[in-house]
DNA sequence: TATTGTTATACTCTATAACTATA
DNA sequence: TATAGTTATAGAGTATAACAATA
């Protein structure tokens, strides 16, 4: 295969979008076979056990802007995972909730994520598992990355 | 701000896709005040100081179909950055090379590049940075990722 | 006037499939 | 028939901006 030059191989970045792509796109395919999209995914997981939100607060939390969400979330009712209440405090307001389908699918998606972590992690022993997550860990916190990534 | 449900925050492939996404759109903003992007960047790196390779090879190279190259490489064309040129020994193949104008671009983005890496990564020591760069190699190796990811 | 959300538009990346030219 | 590349079409993700309703 035609190698990428050495000039550009020394870069973290480059190994890290190498892997996280593979990582995402192996996913992405497990998601699909229910039909699901990584947004998708993010989307539901953000609402799974918890109090409903308005789309404001999924288009910061996801870096998304408001009509990103709105795209997204009309995906979601058309599969019958989501819905959307009036905020009775305010008539501009709305609130994200996961239908009773919606539920019940979070968990089937959040078993295929168990199984692409294990099937792409294998290889680390325990110990380098652990190391690789700290590092991460570590990067996000020192460059304040408060976003949860779509793609 | 709204935190992610930490039954979903125990894998590596979760904050693996939080910092790269991160370190990659860091990126791809330097290289808009270029009026590049990742996907051209990717392409005109593979073609830097190197024999023109055929659309084909491209393709398999950057995980793309050959439809997605020919796009891409009309893009750069129009930009100046790329020729075609035919294949002198077969009337159905070509070479694409980088005209001047993109051979002296590439180390302006490469220098981008290193500025985005120093960014993203100078809260880690050099120990740790060859920790993690090993950890993601091993990684590659492991599951024989053998292409170059453009988003 | 400011804010919440939707809609319209557009661009990039990606895929499938039909098509042309050549082998 | 098979291969190299282009073109057409479509869908997802993303952004900007105009808009309606409400505050």
């Amino acid at each position: 295969m035609l190698k990428d030059s050495p000039e550009f191989t020394d870069h973290i970045g480059y190994w890290l979008r190498r892997v996280s792509n593979a990582v995402s796109s192996g996913f992405a395919a497990k998601l699909e076979t229910l039909d699901v999209s990584v947004a998708e995914w993010v989307f539901m997981r953000l609402l799974y056990k918890r109090d409903p939100i308005p789309p404001s607060q999924v288009a910061e939390v996801m870096a998304l802007t408001r009509g990103g969400v709105t795209k997204i979330a009309d995906r979601l009712i058309n599969k019958g995972y989501l819905v959307r209440e009036d905020d009775p405090e305010d008539g501009r307001s709305q609130r994200l909730k996961l239908t009773a389908k919606g539920n019940q699918i979070v968990p089937k998606l959040a078993a295929l994520a168990d199984k692409n972590e294990a099937e792409y992690f294998a290889h680390l022993s325990a110990p380098e598992k652990r190391q690789l997550m700290a590092l991460l860990q570590k990067t996000v916190e020192a460059l304040g990355i408060d976003t949860v990534p779509i793609t």
